[in-house]
DNA sequence: AGCTAATCGAGACGGTACGTCGTGTCTTTTC
DNA sequence: GAAAAGACACGACGTACCGTCTCGATTAGCT
């Protein structure tokens, strides 16, 4: 291999610079002029790399949301569930949270798979929310065999609803108080998945 | 009032150009000026009516999603919830049902209020929920005080996450047994809310 | 005839109206719109009248132009061409006086006759020339016969472009001092007349 | 200097393109759109060379009159003056030499320098003027320092007036025999220079 | 006095050009 | 041969003006 070797802290430049971007004004004026700016890189070196404005935020997506999956057994079913919820929430109510779902739901609306979005990020969200169900199987909280598809969508999608519908003055006070806004929705959903899984009902 | 009134057709003229040149090319594409072109209009009666792009989409959806909210009394809660789910996949499965997700979206993302987003799609399927669990304390499948919230989050959430995870291939499929796609999420949720309302779990 | 009567003020302040948004802007940004604002009139009234742009500031430039030519008898050719080309110099000194050149201008681009311009304007100015060449003759400062229209070609031409060639920073200074600016020009042309018309060459 | 070189090609093709689109529809009608479509280029290209409209075609316009200047020395001074008169009549009974003329009266209306027409047009023209007259002086035909600003006036602005006042159904005659149309204007200036300089009046 | 009809102001209408900006490609020099 | 810089062709943006049109409100002359 001949030539100037690919440098290879520009990525990773790239990638802060297009969060930044995204975060500072949305997809409008999300423009690879002012990410390239930013990064202190030509434009060229980006479309090497990215063939579309849509592959570079999803790639940026995918690293920023890598550390963020909560995946620890904190001894009960209600305690994992509860702590997931809150971790979802606390993203959501992040700007920078969002961006996961818009990029899902343009993927939706296009109709195209942006860069293996589904592999990448829905698939990890699905993976981990597995893994609860069978620590709390493994428990004996719940029966073998217990899909816990149902309950990660009810779950994600439940605290996805309850921030968008939560007016933005009130989103300050939501971060100060996570569990009181997920209680409610967590302990539905565990009611549903079996008797032993939840405090009896009042 | 003087000078010239505003002509009272062209509102639905524009709104259902829009709603088409959408459907037919997405985002990108959605040109201002293909969808004066379409509905016969000049530019400057849209600006005059929308400010910006976003604003037309916002009308042009509210007024394809009015008919779309489903409160009807099938008699149970069970039925009314089955029959809410179900018209929400469907809605999701139709590319032009996630525009409604994705203005939502925007709206949070942006924090500025697209047009009255919240009041005029948010709070009319809000309402619908609140309904149908009235009618079911009504009959006494449920107590009396019931908070319908977070039945509506983990239901349109839910729906929303399911469609959103659901590979595009499998559309077509899903679109042909609703019922069968959202009675795991549905029953899981009702189990939650009270005993009385759901069959004993199998 | 029925109905109800033309106002008669309305063409008056129209017209003042035009020159006032012509002079303050120019051709660009002298529009329908703002002359009709300034006057107080609807813009269907204006279009009754004059049927495009053009034919309206012909008309303004006609209305404002009318007194300014001067035809004064001062005792002797030399007198009154002097008197003429001052006042052609003040003319085109002062930044209204340039809207009939530019309209002339114009005229001969397009190679359309803007509402008459060359009966009204130009014949105007010729025939005021023509006057003060059959005085002279009358005086018998010039032999019968002489045709006046090279001497005002020179003369109008010459000012013109004397004011067109002279920087905008001395513009101020000609107007004090109208005579220096034309007395080459002048007796240039009068020495070309004949030998009477001018004291002997220095 | 780095990044990609401007197209040094580039301008000569869009100056062509814009006294081609002039000269086809004049100035309404003179579209960047049009002119950047004709010279197969994008609007921006030309936007980053020309601030406006009106500096682009002062710039075609230049480039159009650069050869148009006649300079020849014929041998006289009479011989020279017609040959430039000549020239000058031509130049105006081409739609496209009184483009020059709009400019120049616009810079003057505007009282704003349209890109240095004076230096551009103006300066080109009356030094070639004075040079005529300086062949004369070194010919012996006119005494030393005579200024040439006067006769230059007269000539350009008696034949730009001769031109406006020429009714259009006139031009394609006078082009035929164009001396016919300057010789009275020439001797009369001539006659006013100097006894030498011109054969006794008849 | 009532009717009829032309004109008035206002301003919305369908178009079209403007000048700006973002895209994704291409062409240089520099490393 | 990859890097940065930035010019390139293209096309949508939102604004402004055109000349036409449709209103309700005058303001006469004619019955």
């Amino acid at each position: 291999m001949r030539g100037r070797p690919r440098d290879p802290d520009l990525p990773a430049r790239v990638l802060d610079a297009a969060l930044a971007e995204y975060a500072r004004s949305g997809w409008a004026g999300f423009t690879m002029h002012a990410v390239a700016g930013r990064a202190g890189v030509g434009k060229s070196s980006m479309y090497l790399r990215w063939p579309t404005k849509e592959q570079l935020l999803v790639d940026a997506i995918d690293a920023y949301t890598r550390p963020l999956v909560v995946d620890h057994d904190t001894g009960s079913l209600r305690g994992d569930v509860l702590a997931l919820a809150s971790s979802l929430l606390a993203h959501f109510l992040d700007p920078m949270g969002w961006v996961t779902v818009r990029i899902a739901v343009d993927a939706a609306v296009e109709s195209v798979d942006l860069g293996g979005f589904h592999e990448r990020i829905v698939t990890k969200h699905n993976d981990a929310a597995q893994r609860i169900v069978d620590r709390a199987i493994g428990r004996g909280e719940l029966p073998a065999g217990v899909d816990g598809r149902p309950l990660l969508e009810g779950l994600f999608g439940g605290v996805l609803l309850h921030t968008l519908a939560l007016p933005p003055s009130e989103h300050a006070a939501a971060r100060t108080d996570l569990a009181a806004h997920v209680t409610p929705l967590v302990d539905l959903l565990l009611r549903g998945v079996g008797p032993a899984a939840t405090p009896a009902v009042g």
